[in-house]
DNA sequence: TGATCGGAGATTATTATAGTCTCCGACTAG
DNA sequence: CTAGTCGGAGACTATAATAATCTCCGATCA
């Protein structure tokens, strides 16, 4: 049902918490470490680290080895997508196996399929929409993107 | 990486196919059954049959038993919705663990978690996307829904 | 009344995800 | 200049979701 992975989660959390302290007002710039997240937020310490490695890797955060060392925002938390941070972890945004299928690749069903084009644009929209939405967005102050919606006023609670 | 199973496939071209039988100008009203739409998309027969029976159930579509029976629309193309098929299908859409989480249930993070109101808001977003958009749309005549978009002029090709 | 259809359950196979273990190399504080 | 702290990387196991198969039942209509 269109779940994102844990470590898409873990990516999430990690990168909002680093995001807050390094534009906190308490100790601003200072380096966040993969234990600090993990204790924070109960999350496998081993698990989290190859997150954080992906995501050094993509240039959302840089890292800094030795003692000390750590990780911080490689770019402003509004040059970070969401969708940039999803792809990091889980490879490019494909809703269906055929999203990226190679030169001479078909699925079984390629051949009468009569859904893949519809398809391919409901994917597009959903990166659209994943890609209007920064890091700095989810820190709080600013409203999320939203296409009108007639029911949804999302009671808090 | 987001996502939909290949049930979820099977259903959208199972039914793309029962409309345009329905609604086409050759055999209109005609019923279709399960092995036709097998053997049209090579999709395996016993789990297209489940697939059809989860939509029947969900109301979607109306099974006649017995020879020469099988399945007709149970609304119009134009009544039944993208995320109508798919949470036939997969169940409730959540993109996150806790999208549904029942009284007393709480994942490991939720004590300090940062990303769940936003979450649930980008959820509320695709899940409009695909409410928005019909089976008739998928038909080929009419556009399809999309946010508006800088970049992507889908070209197709 | 028997061949054709959908309904339903259990069962297996396959693949993706989640999590663990081990060792390496970089760095910096002392 | 070296010991302890950090990230980097690979192989590995465990678990869960998905995909697919098998078997038997009941409805229906020619």
């Amino acid at each position: 049902m269109l779940k994102i992975s844990k470590k898409t989660d873990y990516a999430l959390m990690a990168l909002q918490h680093i995001a807050s302290v390094q534009f906190g007002d308490v100790t601003p710039g200072r380096v966040v470490n993969t234990k600090e997240i993990a204790e924070e937020y109960n999350i496998p310490l081993e698990l989290l680290a190859k997150v954080l490695q992906a995501l050094a890797k993509n240039g959302m955060i840089e890292s800094h080895n030795g003692p000390k060392g750590g990780y911080l925002l490689a770019r402003s938390a509004r040059q970070i997508t969401i969708a940039q941070i999803l792809e990091s972890i889980e490879g490019p945004l494909g809703i269906t196996d055929c999203s990226h299928e190679k030169e001479g690749e078909f699925c079984m069903q390629r051949e009468h399929c009569n859904i893949r084009t519809p398809l391919l644009k409901v994917q597009d929209s959903i990166y659209q929409l994943l890609n209007n939405m920064t890091l700095q967005d989810m820190l709080g102050g600013t409203p999320l993107i939203t296409i009108q919606s007639p029911t949804a006023q999302g009671v808090e609670r």
